[in-house]
DNA sequence: CTTTATTCCGTACGATGTACGAGAATAGGG
DNA sequence: CCCTATTCTCGTACATCGTACGGAATAAAG
């Protein structure tokens, strides 16, 4: 399913990209496919990071040249946007709906959650400017159905979602950078003595209470679930 | 104030990088200052976006050549983390602390929104793992003075602290994403045909209807407002 | 067959982060 | 005052990246 940009506008085009049947039925037929391409890429970028995604790599791990990647994606940036959408396809299957409204929007988010701590690159290329591919509006429909009880307009559905979404990512960025950090001793040890030294020099009196009487540690899971109580809970309440 | 890494461990090393008095008072006079090529670098990611920031282009800048740089900072992840905390400076300055802890938190979450609208990069910098600089610990001191009345313990301080940035920056990064894509017309053109072939295909009603029936469209501003709201005015409810 | 469209990919280019090491400048010890 | 240790400066060089270009290969249309 190969892939041809109109030189139109700068960026990605949503029509070109998304809305594309299986027109071309002639020249060369493709030996690899998109569908590939995209989940070797997601595959590596679990493994071992989105940097560690290159084009190269990406050739490589499909028996492709590096240049023919470009019959299939325009360009690496647009080439993220299909991953993001791609793996989107694992929210789709889900979909009970039960009878709260503020539940299932509970159960949203933390498969959102669980998403994004399986696909650890999410967080950072959700908040970087995409178009919905099909996968994502799919789930995207799926929590407009949930909203319907509420009868919000559609402004402050789309508003709801999206706040909800950018919650969820803050959320598991900061949990995957904690969990990640401590897998490193001797780097915890580090900082924890120079927090210790910044304690001590006396101007620094609530944080040294708080390094002294750290109280007992929270599971991110737990937290998660505290916060996003707070959120969803307070809402509806105008 | 030139700097010298030990090859101990890995990245980072915050005694090596915060800590340092200022010894060396032998070798060349430093021609430059790290202040100095912070700030150029700030400078340049708030008006060009942080991908514009290249040792290259910093060093000429400041007049260096690029290799002295690193008389500075041992690499360019460190000089963003420098670069981060330097912003960090203009959080500093505001002190009141009114009475009520939940109107000093939304003080402060406001505070930080309107920093990380001036300064874009910084919700996504943020989501990286970074070793707290003392003008972030400076912010981190005064947000565990305002939660001091909470009577939470250390590890929940905290957490409330991280949980609320986290939100803050998801916000941020949304709303800048959103204001971003504002400015293309033909994009956002695109984008609204885009949508209406999807809802016209009879599978996303919810869509269709949100789309047929938007509602007056939020501020950014007050959907923060509102959100930040639930989530504080929720807090404690242990 | 010729034409046209499409995919494949080797080569090449510009840009990036940074390792290396030679030179320049400064301070202390004799 | 020179010597030596120390520190900063930066030109050169290299590996790696995204991707522009263009020709060869393939397949359908005329």
């Amino acid at each position: 399913m190969p892939h041809d940009e109109r030189p139109g506008a700068a960026g990605v085009d949503p029509e070109q990209l998304w809305l594309r049947p299986t027109e071309p039925r002639r020249g060369r037929r493709p030996s690899f496919s998109r569908e590939g391409i995209i989940a070797a890429a997601v595959t590596m970028a679990d493994a071992e990071g989105i940097e560690a995604v290159t084009m190269r790599r990406v050739a490589a791990q499909v028996g492709a040249g590096v240049m023919s990647l470009y019959s299939y994606a325009p360009d690496k940036e647009t080439l993220l946007e299909l991953m993001v959408d791609h793996v989107s396809g694992e929210l789709t299957v889900t979909d009970p709906l039960g009878g709260d409204w503020r539940t299932d929007l509970k159960t949203i988010a933390h498969l959102q959650r669980a998403h994004m701590l399986r696909h650890p690159w999410l967080p950072a290329a959700l908040s970087t400017r995409r178009v919905p591919g099909p996968n994502t509006l799919a789930f995207l429909e799926h929590a407009l159905a949930a909203l319907r009880p509420t009868g919000l307009d559609g402004a402050a559905k789309l508003e709801v979602f999206a706040q909800l979404t950018a919650f969820v990512a803050g959320h598991v960025a900061h949990e995957i950078t904690q969990t990640e950090a401590a897998r490193s001793p001797d780097r915890v040890a580090a900082e924890a003595r120079y927090l210790a030294a910044v304690a001590a020099d006396g101007r620094h009196p609530e944080l040294a209470e708080v390094l002294s009487a750290p109280g007992r540690p929270l599971t991110a899971e737990a937290t998660f679930a505290r916060f996003l109580g707070r959120l969803i809970d307070g809402l509806d309440a105008d």
